[in-house]
DNA sequence: TTACGCCTCCTTTTT
DNA sequence: GGAGGCGTAA
């Protein structure tokens, strides 16, 4: 063999020898550096370790692998001495692996795009780990498509048309902005649904669709057309605002990239590689927003499964990974087959149903790690048998001290169905974790806090304006809005440039006097701020001086909860202060709006949880359950109606991931007869599961006396086996429905735990403080009383902390100690 | 302005 | 079955 082949063959085995901890296609997906890939990575193949591993390897060797290239005058020697390092063990070869390195790509050169802050962070913490370096995984891009754009937006926001404060809009603003366009047009929305033309607007911008795009197209079709001129009146108002809704974020940056060649090129050039994640999930504009970003070096690599595109109502286009390889003709596509995750028998299930569709790529999972235990199916009389057959399997495991409450799943179709089964798992002392309920973000009191502080970062945020101008009530009723409105509607200037002139405008009448007052507090507010006012004192002062905490102080009783979780939004600011080097307002604005909280539910606590498929993905439990595998169900009626094929195969996509959830122990249940919507339904059971071969399952029959289950009713607590009574109890307060958050912005618990359940333990007012004694709190620390004020049942005091200012806290809440 | 009662509408939701 | 929206009555 020629020398120079001698060489590159023996740098091969090398790099092989100390990937070998990966298997052949993973080592593929790693040294394949160049050029457009395609990863096909099924459910548990291992894929962040490849994404990860690939990303240190672009970092320490570049295209090292594939390389041709040999050094000049190599000699015999040289390759025999590289030989004999075959010997080594791979740790003793890897030193030896630099020499091989040709153009290492710098940290801060490679992108890397997710769907979650989850998966963002996990990446970043793995490169930290692999290099041992925080700093690596700080240089990379590492983060959403929309944190990413926004990164991207704010430098260059003059450039479209936007001012570099633009605020965020969530789907709840941007429905109120689209209301306010329909209103504007006179559009009712009982003609026109305001869900549909919110649907329709967010596929539109999903496309790549401008309103004229849109209005083009609609043609002459009425309700289209409608919706193209709520759609333009919406952008146009937005503008006005200086605001994005999520969808824009990604759309305008789009735009950005595409009509401005200097900024398009600068990013072009510096980034060397790209990746992807969950590439199944994608839409139009985020894959255009990714061939943008490529450029001449086309070094992207997309990881995915079609097998779990489950999105496509939120817009995404499974032909995005289905065709790469169309769109990229010199694509490599590598195959993640072989399963870490579950047992054969699970996968053998999960190969099936998916074998069904045909729009697929086709893979087929494997393990070596043994068949395991066949699949149960069970049939029970109705939800609350099938909930109480879920606690007696998972206390009769408990039991036996085969797993612990935190190793079982119970995954379900639609949330309505968790009711029933969160209901018998109060009643039996099972503790259990429920995610998917109200968003702490998403609670009155804290948008609107977040709106205040959103209008002083951003005047011309028209939807954060009309939700705060009247709470607390400032007499500023519906006429007056409605006369705003009208005049800078007109005028096409912002609502806060009118009420600042309100004096001006006849139409405002004997209102003028009250606006300018909202607008010289905004205004002052704003100077606070400008000058310097730590962030967590300035959200005190925007609550003190607004009126806001007095309102809810003046409430009573009624609203502690709400100054509770003002409390809470604060530790939240604090926590963000903490973590941020330069903590600014529109800093912390933009992360409580692109940073939700599901990412930090507590894995610690030994509960069962519940969630929906949906929100499993990307998740493994030991062992699962799948309440309501039944026709009608899931599939739903309308997509068993509806007959496109299509939706069918979403739909099995779905049962293919809650499937895939299993590492060990898969149970299927389903009922003879349902309540849904209030009505009793006679479902038979799901096709997918008739698609699992019957040699993988084991039908769990009933008991003969079984009648026993239905016959006690919901209430019925005794009604099956002592098992259950085991565990009475026993139940393990995991914690109150507000956990303190941890994370960024701390303002996240969209974990609702054992909420039903935990009945809070009411603290008693405990002892009493008077004016002028030294008290510590668990938060703020220590401080000293300067006031007392009786409060109801209840006493408000005022207390001066010594390291977070002043603060006003209820007694019964504020757990304070006496200090001596 | 608030309160209550009636009517309607129901999938999934990473940002 | 239940939440949320809306209209009417006080």
């Amino acid at each position: 063999m020629e020398i120079r082949e001698r060489y590159l063959n023996i740098k091969r085995r090398l790099f092989d020898k100390v990937y070998s901890s990966l298997n052949a296609p993973q080592r593929e997906s790693v040294f394949t550096t160049r050029g457009p890939l395609l990863i096909l990575a099924g459910a548990g193949s291992g894929k962040t370790t490849v994404l990860v591993k690939r990303i240190a390897f672009i970092i320490k060797y570049g295209n090292a692998y594939y390389s041709d290239f040999v050094p000049e005058g190599i000699s015999e020697r040289d390759v025999a001495k590289l030989e004999s390092a075959l010997d080594l063990t791979p740790a003793e070869i890897e030193p030896y692996l630099s020499q091989f390195a040709e153009n290492p790509c710098p940290p801060y050169a490679v992108l890397a795009i997710t769907f979650t802050n989850k998966a963002a962070n996990e990446i970043k913490h793995r490169l930290a780990a692999a290099f041992d370096n925080e700093e690596v995984a700080n240089d990379i891009w590492a983060g959403t498509f929309h944190s990413i754009c926004v990164r991207m937006l704010r430098v260059h926001a003059e450039k479209i048309g936007y001012g570099p404060n633009f605020n965020i809009y969530d789907a709840d603003d941007s429905k109120r902005a689209m209301l306010a366009a329909m209103k504007n047009l006179g559009i009712d929305d009982k003609t026109l649904p305001i869900k549909s033309v919110m649907n329709t607007i967010s596929r539109a911008k999903d496309a790549l669709m401008t309103p004229s795009d849109f209005l083009d197209e609609a043609g002459r079709e009425f309700r289209l057309k409608k919706i193209g001129e709520v759609y333009e009146e919406y952008q146009k108002n937005l503008r006005i605002s200086n605001a994005l809704d999520f969808d824009d974020i990604i759309m305008q940056t789009v735009k950005l990239l595409r009509e401005h060649e200097e900024v398009r090129r600068y990013y072009q050039n510096k980034f060397k590689y790209v990746c992807v994640d969950e590439f199944q999930d994608t839409n139009v504009a985020q894959f255009e927003l990714t061939n943008l970003l490529i450029g001449h070096y086309r070094n992207l690599m997309v990881v995915g499964d079609d097998d779990q595109s489950i999105y496509k109502f939120r817009g995404a286009t499974i032909e995005n990974i289905l065709s790469f390889d169309k769109t990229y003709p010199d694509a490599k596509v590598v195959k993640l087959e072989q399963n870490y995750r579950s047992t054969q028998n699970i996968l053998d299930a999960a190969n099936a149903v998916i074998g069904v569709n045909t729009n697929r790529k086709g893979k087929n999972l494997w393990t070596s790690q043994g068949e395991g235990d066949k699949i149960v199916l069970r049939l029970s009389e109705d939800q609350n048998s099938e909930a109480m057959y879920i606690v007696d399997k998972i206390n009769e495991a408990v039991a036996k001290g085969e797993a612990s409450y935190r190793d079982f799943a119970i995954l379900y179709r639609t949330n309505a169905q968790s009711n029933s089964i969160e209901r018998t798992f109060a009643k039996s002392g099972v503790p259990y974790r429920m995610l998917g309920g109200i968003r702490f973000n998403d609670r009155k009191e804290i948008r609107d806090v977040v709106a205040y502080l959103q209008l002083i970062n951003n005047h011309s945020d028209a939807e954060r304006l009309l939700r705060i101008i009247n709470e607390p009530k400032r007499k500023i009723g519906d006429k007056t809005i409605d006369a705003i409105r009208a005049i800078a509607s007109e005028q096409e200037i912002s609502l806060f440039e009118v009420i600042k002139n309100a004096d001006k405008y006849a139409a405002l009448g004997r209102s003028a006097n009250i606006l300018l007052g909202f607008a010289a507090l905004i205004e002052k507010l704003t100077k606070i701020l400008e000058d310097g006012c730590p962030l967590d004192a300035f959200v005190n002062q925007v609550l003190d001086m607004s009126g806001y905490r007095q309102m809810l102080v003046s409430a009573g009783e009624e609203e502690r909860d709400r100054l509770e979780n003002l409390e809470e939004f604060i530790s939240g600011v604090i926590e963000y202060m903490k973590n941020t080097e330069e903590p600014t307002l529109g800093g912390f604005l933009e992360e409580t709006m692109l940073v939700s909280d599901v990412d930090k539910y507590d894995e610690s606590a030994d509960a069962c949880v519940m969630m929906t498929i949906h929100s499993a993905k990307g998740l493994e439990f030991p062992i699962v359950f799948l309440p309501g595998m039944e026709d009608g169900l899931f599939p739903g009626s309308q997509t068993v109606m509806s007959a496109s094929a299509e939706d069918m195969e979403e739909e099995r996509r779905l049962a293919y991931v809650a499937i895939t959830r299993a590492k060990r122990k898969l149970y299927i249940i389903h009922t003879r007869n349902r309540m849904i919507y209030g009505r009793t339904s006679f479902n038979p059971v799901s096709r997918f599961v008739s698609e699992i071969p019957t040699s993988l399952i084991y039908k769990d029959a009933p008991p003969k006396r079984s009648d026993s289950y239905s016959s006690f009713g919901t209430g019925g607590f005794g009604g099956y086996g002592g098992s259950a009574a085991t565990s009475r109890g026993s139940f393990v307060s995991v914690g109150t429905a507000k956990t303190s958050s941890s994370g960024l912005g701390g303002v996240g618990d969209k974990v609702t735990i054992g909420k039903t359940f935990t009945s809070p333990v009411k603290q008693g007012a405990g002892e009493r403080f008077s004016e002028g004694d030294r008290v510590s709190h668990m938060t703020f620390g220590e401080g000293e009383i300067l006031s007392v004020k009786p409060m109801g049942a209840d006493v408000l005091y005022e207390i001066a902390f010594e390291k977070v200012g002043t603060k006003k806290l209820m007694a019964t809440y504020a757990k304070l100690k006496k200090i001596n």
